[in-house]
DNA sequence: ACGCTGGCTTAGTCAATAGCTAGTCAGCTA
DNA sequence: TAGCTGACTAGCTATTGACTAAGCCAGCGT
């Protein structure tokens, strides 16, 4: 157990009372990504699905709320969605992650990670690992000196100040 | 633009509808953080809030709401609930981060990061710092060999196999 | 004992979400 | 042209989530 795994104010920012958190970045984030159906949604694009009906099926939602995540993602910039055709066959539609939407990859990991910890009691089915090596892969907090963070180790800073 | 985001299936993963996701972690991580309002929440532990009325102010929700979420993130490990008396005033609680509760940090750090960049017109506010240095702090993905790692260098394995 | 206050709880209301069902439409082949 | 199928859409229902307003109770000091 951290002695104290709070973030601590620095700057303007402190105390925490005098300012509000409404401009969030993580929240605003949540907005974008909303709920468990998003989730499930970017998981499967991760793993590989590309079209409508394998995303039904592995994630075993309903049409209706598949179209309707599909659609907030792309509106959103995090997939897009492209025609494609084999001879022989109708036209398709398959839907391809943005730059913006892989980005979105360590939030999962991050998730996955916790998951396996806490959330599981065999400590999770599947792992992921760096395909060149093959060690095992986690999410963690690194600073630009290439330091690894612990939460208790950190500060939260205007953005305007250095 | 990756040339291709997606993670790589290995040995009994591939192909990937050979097998169902539904012991997926980080779906069971967020059946155990259950929306926004418990992210909400997190954050303001996070944050530094300990007593209820900090933590009805500063996220702005309702108390009933709040104590909803205090209740589960208590009843699944991620809290305690301390009595604290300060001299001549009355007993009151506190609430506390366990190790389990402080390792969701970097879920939070890493939708931080992503709304920042993609969810924020101007990068977002406030800023992790790590506190020994001053570096940017970001969640990032490592190996155990300690390689970083891009989401398009990954493959998912069963846990069972090397 | 009374009053105050902090931390909830309760009941009702409204909004949001996801599922189901049926349907539409486009893009092909026979 | 008809038929098939893939990718949604529309409308309805049930469930869940969050809020408001009022209330309760415990823990103090006066």
């Amino acid at each position: 157990m951290d002695a104290n795994p709070a973030v601590t104010m620095s700057g303007r920012l402190d105390p925490r009372d005098n300012w509000e958190a409404s401009a969030c970045s993580a929240m605003a984030a949540l907005e974008v990504v909303h709920g468990r159906t998003a989730f499930l949604v970017l998981r499967e694009l991760f793993y590989g699905a590309e079209r409508f009906e394998q995303l039904v099926r592995r994630t075993r939602l309903s049409e209706p709320t598949l179209a309707a995540r599909l659609r907030e993602l792309t509106d959103n910039g995090l997939l897009v969605r492209e025609d494609y055709r084999e001879p022989g066959q109708r036209t398709r539609q398959q839907y391809r992650l943005t730059e913006k939407g892989a980005d979105f990859f360590p939030v999962l990991a991050a998730l996955m990670s916790w998951g396996d910890r806490w959330a599981q009691e065999d400590g999770g089915f599947v792992k992921l690992r760096h395909r060149d090596c093959g060690a095992a892969v986690h999410a963690e907090l690194r600073c630009d000196a290439g330091h690894t963070v612990a939460s208790g180790d950190l500060e939260l800073a205007a953005a305007t100040e250095r």
